[in-house]
DNA sequence: TGCTTTGTGGACTTATCGTTCCAGAAAGGC
DNA sequence: GCCTTTCTGGAACGATAAGTCCACAAAGCA
């Protein structure tokens, strides 16, 4: 072996995400990148390969981060309810704290759609995957009473999550935490039993 | 006066509005802005001014159209709670019979977020007079009866804004009428009465 | 200590970006 | 039918994009 590298991958990858998250595919360019990961020209493209795979990486990290954070939110609380409000919450106060943080994945959506395969393909596990966490967080609900019996599970997670991709939207349009409490807390209500 | 455009600007507009909902600012080109809308380049700089101008102008136009569509909807119906339902889906039906027809709104927030002040004002502008309707739609509903006394008005018309945001990104995502529908018909359960 | 291997920084290439310039075409107004 | 005015299309502009090349620096192994 020799030289070893003068950046930690993972924090300059940390960064790549903000950089893309904030400006999209299209609107961030290579100096950009090197300017936030603080590394040079070579070391780019040595370790990430092309643009293109660097924003695929940074699209699947922060994916599977995002969907664990939001699912161990879900999990930490023995209530079913408190879990999804808590679940839809987790990431508004990153959002209020910092200054209207993006969210790559709504933002790879919204820009690419079902077009490009490989960022769909991406999106969809992650739509899949939290779908099914929903779900089955919703199933137990309803079986231990806490959610209302007349609850479809697959149409109410949907629901979960169109809810939680119009609060990162509301977000990042800069929404204040106030009114995406206020929106959790509507969403809740048709859930509950009674 | 002397000789008459050759292309009408109105679906000159139209379908510049199309191309940067598709792929956005950025990620539009003046080359593809030509071909979508089938004029030459200096057309485009004499009729439009630059690139941003042209943007602007087409996302205000949007704005207005896509409000006014929705509006409308939710005041077709006598039943308020039929309204909003229609005011949600109304777009889907679109969206479903087209390929997967992207919102140049959501997309404006998605890319601008709040750091664009002439994007944001448009933006905010759209925000801030659907949640004048649909509030004052809610309060109507609630005093007719047919919708919750418990219900924050101003809550509600939050929490209906950001699940027309969530609709709009599934749809992008590629969710069927069916899914759509789905989800709105949960959204509708924390609001009725009773 | 010297050799090999790997990472680094800057110059460079090719292509495309947004925008402007300019010559010619077309249509009223007299 | 000319003359003015406007619109059009192509060539050209500088700037910047993504990606490559290459010489040098640095660290492990003998």
């Amino acid at each position: 072996m020799a030289r070893p590298r003068e950046f930690d991958r993972d924090t300059a990858l940390q960064r790549a995400i903000d950089t893309f998250a904030m400006h999209g595919f299209e609107g961030t360019s290579t100096p950009m990148l090197l300017e936030a990961m603080n590394i040079g020209r070579q070391s780019l493209y040595d370790t990430f390969g092309d643009k293109r795979s660097l924003y695929l990486e940074a699209l699947k990290r922060y994916s599977e981060e995002s969907v664990g954070v939001t699912l161990s939110a879900m999990f930490a609380s023995a209530s079913v309810l408190d879990g999804i409000e808590k679940a839809l919450l987790n990431f508004a106060v990153d959002a209020s704290s910092g200054n209207a943080r993006a969210c790559l994945g709504i933002h790879a959506v919204t820009e690419f759609g079902t077009t490009a395969t490989d960022v769909a393909a991406v999106t969809a596990d992650v739509t899949a995957r939290t779908l099914l966490a929903f779900e089955s967080r919703i199933r137990d609900g309803i079986a231990r009473g806490e959610l209302a019996e007349s609850l479809d599970p697959t149409e109410a997670a949907q629901f979960l999550l169109a809810t939680l991709s119009g609060l990162k939207v509301a977000a990042r349009g800069g929404a204040s935490r106030q009114v995406l409490e206020g929106i959790v807390r509507v969403a809740l209500r048709g859930l509950a039993s009674r």
